[in-house]
DNA sequence: TAGATTGTTAATCGATTAACAATC
DNA sequence: TAGATTGTTAATCGATTAACAATC
């Protein structure tokens, strides 16, 4: 379903303006703020129940809550790190999991000069010691950030460890069903080479084919 | 359309195809391996002509280099970085623009600190010589890794330039109608959080609503 | 009551799938 | 020629938009 992909972007401006103070809020408005239309912010929000109030639009707090929860963001979910490397390191330092109701338990690598070093309070683990760490407190979410050939691997370990989610940033086949595992792949270069192909297409425009 | 979309990832896996020395494709089998129905894959690329062969599926290389020049990857984008910190410069070490045919001119950050250090080859400058180091060579893309609250400046400077299309990896309002500059946003936030959805979503499924 | 704006149904549009004739 | 697989048209499906009665 197409309305999925657009709940966290509806998450995100609900976020801004109840930070701008704004308590009430009009489908008309909300779809220009976020250029949709009005109509589909309406039937968007009804696939989930009806939380608007006729002649005065939606109440932006409690909108809010409902989404979070619909998302599934009022659980704190617990992460472990598979791979402190860049991008590892990157996500930890950069990316607020705390911030963001997300509860980041260790991370793994297997680099051992990188063994017991912390970065925001995430200490980084032997790989080897995975289970062992993850004995009592199960992590629901997994990110997947070690290099290309090392995927299948720790993408085993996530499996043992018990995960059920793997936030994934390699390339390459992870060996795992989608049924029994909720993999989510994140390709920013995708994302740069259909900004490029726009560009094309914009300058196609201005100078003609 | 949503052919569009799914051009860069056509391309990712035609690129490991050519690497594994694979000469032939069915829309059969590339459908079945990229998840897709073999109807798709054939009216996918009829959009942009015919090249395949009756009989014989699609010859790889050819595809490919098709695909390529399509999202207009065969051009070498010159590139700025507008921000070097941890996300700018996580992107320069770690994405490897150089591989994937683009070609990072400069860096620009406000901190004094940084001014003249290199990471993977590229010179991080005053943000106030933007101007003057770009007068000459002209970038095409400007990669947006400014904090939020500096978002709408580094921008102005970014239109000034002469950028014609924004990777922007910031929230917020960058102020720049979309007619005049191409703008990509990256949320990788969105991609946990619809993560966050499926996984409540699968727990659902096996313990009952 | 009048104005505003929702919830919801019906109409439109676009994208995906199925089917098959064309052709290598 | 027979088998395979494309290119392409038609049928189906889903998502978006329009319209309006319900109601705050």
């Amino acid at each position: 379903m197409a309305v999925i992909r657009r709940l966290p972007r509806y998450y995100r401006y609900l976020n801004e303006m109840l930070a701008a103070g704004v308590m009430q809020i009009s489908s008309r408005e909300l779809a220009d703020r976020m250029d949709l239309t009005a109509s589909q912010v309406r039937q968007d929000f009804n696939c989930f129940g009806d939380f608007g109030q006729q002649g005065c639009g939606y109440d932006v707090a409690a909108l809010h809550k409902e989404i979070k929860s619909i998302i599934g963001l009022d659980q704190e979910y617990k992460i472990v790190i598979m791979g402190a490397g860049r991008m590892g390191c990157s996500l930890l330092e950069h990316f607020g999991f705390e911030r963001r109701g997300f509860n980041v338990l260790a991370a793994f690598d297997n680099n051992p000069e990188l063994f017991g070093k912390s970065i925001n309070g995430v200490t980084i683990h032997d790989v080897k010691k995975a289970e062992e760490v993850c004995a009592t407190v199960r992590p629901d979410i997994g990110v997947l950030t070690v290099p290309a050939s090392e995927t299948k691997e720790a993408c085993a370990i996530l499996k043992k460890i018990g995960v059920k989610a793997i936030w994934n940033f390699t390339k390459g086949e992870l060996g795992v069903s989608e049924e029994e595992i909720v993999v989510e792949n994140v390709h920013i270069s995708d994302s740069l080479m259909s900004l490029c192909y726009r560009l094309t297409e914009l300058e196609d425009a201005l100078y003609g084919d």
